[in-house]
DNA sequence: CCGACGCTTCGGCGGGCGCCGAACTCTCGC
DNA sequence: GCGAGAGTTCGGCGCCCGCCGAAGCGTCGG
């Protein structure tokens, strides 16, 4: 009797499942399309790694909406990865550039329109502790009132075809935070009210001094603790 | 900066290599031809394996005479080993039968011509311990006389154009035993004494209770601890 | 010196698989 | 219903590499 180190290896002998691995290696949830970016391989290709991993054992995966959010498939894997790595090379970071682009989506940035990372987690945090809305996102009287005194119109949001609001699964955090048409209309509101910036390139938001504000008596969040 | 698991993963991912780096695992020392066997290729084949391995950084060698003994490069890659290997499946026992002749293999067993595997360590350790020899296999009067007592002819040892005592590492016990011509003698006076007998398949050995006995009372050799 | 043996190196073969592009499915937002 | 976008499946291409046999090298025993 003995172990077989090749069944599992193999998942992990090519630099674009080392590179998926390696990423999750933080405890993250990431999408498919983001990890295909992060190996440098196309979508397809990805896709058939990424099944390869959660047949293996080593991924799980959770579907949110279109899109589809894979992680480590447990602590022992998590513990195994860590201790193997220890005699493991370490990659060179690829440029300043772009780590310090990845920090900055890390704390604030849009997922779709609205509001994810930290800064999302910790709104809705902060509107659930005000029982603005529950866990499920369902919208209390007081969430409704406080929202259209900051200019949200809710009613709007209810009228649209669109889903109302919807609890959305944000992975850097592994957390929640909301989505849907009011999760929209809020974050055009922090827009209008000059809370956030859009970051020059793609998602990443950058929050203004009144925002700090704003978030802070509004959302009762500390942006110094994301 | 992230991790290459692909570098090491890669080093791992076949068949043959698990089986080596698996027969290692009990940190013994196992010699090339014999890795071979366990992983079921050819010595040729195995050979380029173990290169890549040693060059790895997880396998270390050790020349002894037309030998080359491989074992775990250290402590540190056996723990990252040992922890990988709870997230990977195990391998059935080949048969029972090649199970047992594993342990019978363990205990004792010739090398070349002289007596190895742990009855071969304990006689070392025994016969130094009476002082009969050093550690370089230097041997003492006493041990001349005593040896000439249980009719072994040392002096024509001597005369062999073979080495006379030399040191030999044992892959299974990780320490040394008597080779050359002095324990090529030993072996054969005590096959013909009856204390061993060869097994049926090339070079395991059976104790007899004679063999115990008289073991125990030359060489305070305890073969219950064996 | 010679043959036997263990191990390595080299050349070549063959299968596996990592990659891609194209087509398809599903969700989302309008 | 429709277009856009994320993700998967499928077919095919190319290359890597695991395997072997033959040859070469070093050691051992006689």
């Amino acid at each position: 009797m003995g172990t077989d180190f090749a069944a599992v290896a193999r998942l992990l002998a090519t630099p674009a499942r080392s590179a998926v691995v390696d990423a999750l290696m933080s405890g993250r949830h990431l999408a498919a399309g983001e990890l295909a970016r992060i190996a440098g391989v196309r979508p397809s290709t990805i896709s058939e790694h990424l099944a390869a991993l959660v047949d293996g054992g080593l991924l799980s995966v959770v579907n949110a909406g279109r899109h589809r959010y894979y992680t480590l498939a447990g602590q022992d894997v998590a513990a195994a990865l860590e201790a193997f790595a220890r005699i493991c090379p370490s990659t060179p970071v690829r440029s300043l550039r772009e780590s310090v682009g990845a920090k900055s989506l890390r704390v604030a940035r849009t997922c779709y329109d609205h509001v994810a990372g930290a800064l999302g987690v910790a709104m809705f945090d902060g509107m659930v502790a005000q029982s603005w809305l529950d866990e499920d996102c369902k919208l209390a009287d007081v969430g409704e009132r406080r929202l259209g005194e900051l200019g949200v119109d809710v009613a709007a949001c209810r009228q649209s075809r669109r889903q109302f609001a919807r609890p959305c699964l944000d992975w850097t955090q592994r957390r929640m935070h909301l989505a849907g048409a009011l999760g929209a209309a809020i974050t055009q509101n922090m827009q209008d009210r000059g809370w956030v910036e859009a970051g020059r390139t793609g998602r990443a938001l950058r929050i203004t001094d009144q925002g700090a504000d704003g978030l802070g008596e509004w959302f009762r969040v500390d942006i110094r603790s994301l």
